[in-house]
DNA sequence: CTATTAATTGTAATTTTGACATTTAATAGA
DNA sequence: TCTATTAAATGTCAAAATTACAATTAATAG
């Protein structure tokens, strides 16, 4: 019942950072620089402080151990075991970020010992954070399903072989190049431009942008972008 | 830093209980028997404790103010305002729980004053809960949209007729009958019965149990079973 | 000018959807 | 016993979407 007094815990944040360089998915992690677990691997996290909202927390701690600012970030989960952390009982909320990497690499200054990690090798973490990032991985997947969130980890003007790469990515399988970008294209939430990006291939392929104002009234095209039996964990 | 000394806070638990009595869809509240708000509506809600997790927490709020035990429970989100809470600083893990009303009227007895309010019409509720209720209503049909989850509503055995009332009720529209029955059974996720249920009609409608050994196998199948784009909100 | 590389575009069979009406099973009352 | 009533169950067809495939095009490098 409320009307007892009210034990206090130690809340803290945890940020699983998600980055796309054009071809890979990435981890942000930070080697931690005190004890216990010293020089180990981790996500970027801090405690709540009184005064100031878990959301504001999550901003404000991503903020000051990685340098970025202004980036898609959204709760997760809250992590609540008992025994989580060794050195005392908290129970962490932790949230994810979609970042484009080049975009951020200024952010993101070498003062921070972040460093970015292949999604599919990363080292081992401390506490329960592996399982955070598997948690953030689904989460990912099941809501990249139903919304294109995912284009938070590209650049404003990206080409349709970059859209692939990320969601091969995120999903963690090759689709039909053919079927992908019929379908992607069919929900009018892209736009042609007429620059090509000629780093890839001699050929070239041509930008796209997102179609703001159809970002909105066209969100459900996205559905069933992506879903089929063999490819979606559950959550 | 993680390494400076921890700030402690309230941690509490509110528990969303959706349920279902074969027509409507309904939400379990309470009244407040101690001040402040003494009274007045609102979810169940308590302290987490310094030796339990999170989820063992809701687990045991859950029972301790309605008597409801081994029912469907699956964490919402964290709220944390400053402000929510207006005794003292209070960071607020929701949880939902899913129940078949019928089949727990015996554990809900009258020992708690807990009752059950139409979704669409029930009394404004304090703190922040009403917000939690409308993420629950939109965490209930975003998940619903992707799994059987709502399956936890009903009863083990069921009509057609039920399932598409609990479907028209969690997203508030009519579906068609002749499509919904068509793709529904599509999924080979229920097991027809021999019996019928004669209350409803004259007629009688064919009970249905779900398919466990198909449960898991087919879970994509449920996939785009909802899916349009006026019914859906999002999260 | 040609070979190479990757982007772009195409097609046809199959399946699924969406919109719509009729038939069927059981009971209650004449 | 027959008939009216009520709600469940089932059927159809055009349109759209999906799937599984391969051929063409644009640009560069040698």
């Amino acid at each position: 019942m409320k009307n007892k007094k009210a034990p206090h815990i130690a809340v803290a944040i945890d940020c699983i950072v998600f980055g796309f360089d054009g071809t890979d998915l990435k981890l942000l992690l930070i080697q931690r620089g005190f004890n216990p677990e010293l020089h180990k691997w981790s996500l970027m996290g801090g405690y709540v402080n009184p005064e100031e909202s878990v959301d504001d927390a999550s901003v404000r701690i991503l903020h000051q151990l990685t340098g970025l600012q202004g980036v898609y970030l959204e709760q997760l989960h809250a992590f609540g075991a008992v025994q989580r952390d060794t050195t005392e009982r908290t129970v962490s909320i932790a949230y994810f970020a979609l970042i484009d990497i080049a975009r951020y690499k200024q952010q993101l200054s070498a003062d921070y010992h972040a460093e970015w990690f292949p999604i599919r090798d990363f080292p081992s973490l401390i506490f329960d954070h592996n399982e955070m990032v598997e948690l953030a991985k689904k989460r990912l997947q099941y809501k990249a399903a139903l919304h294109p969130v995912v284009f938070e980890l590209l650049p404003q003007k990206f080409t349709l072989p970059q859209i692939q790469s990320m969601y091969d990515a995120v999903y963690e399988i090759n689709f039909d190049k053919r079927n992908f970008s019929r379908k992607l294209l069919s929900t009018d939430l892209l736009i042609k431009l007429d620059e090509k990006d000629k780093l890839g291939s001699k050929k070239g392929a041509f930008y796209y942008t997102l179609n703001k104002d159809k970002y909105k009234e066209n969100l459900y095209k996205i559905f069933s972008l992506i879903i089929t039996p063999d490819n979606l964990q559950f959550l």
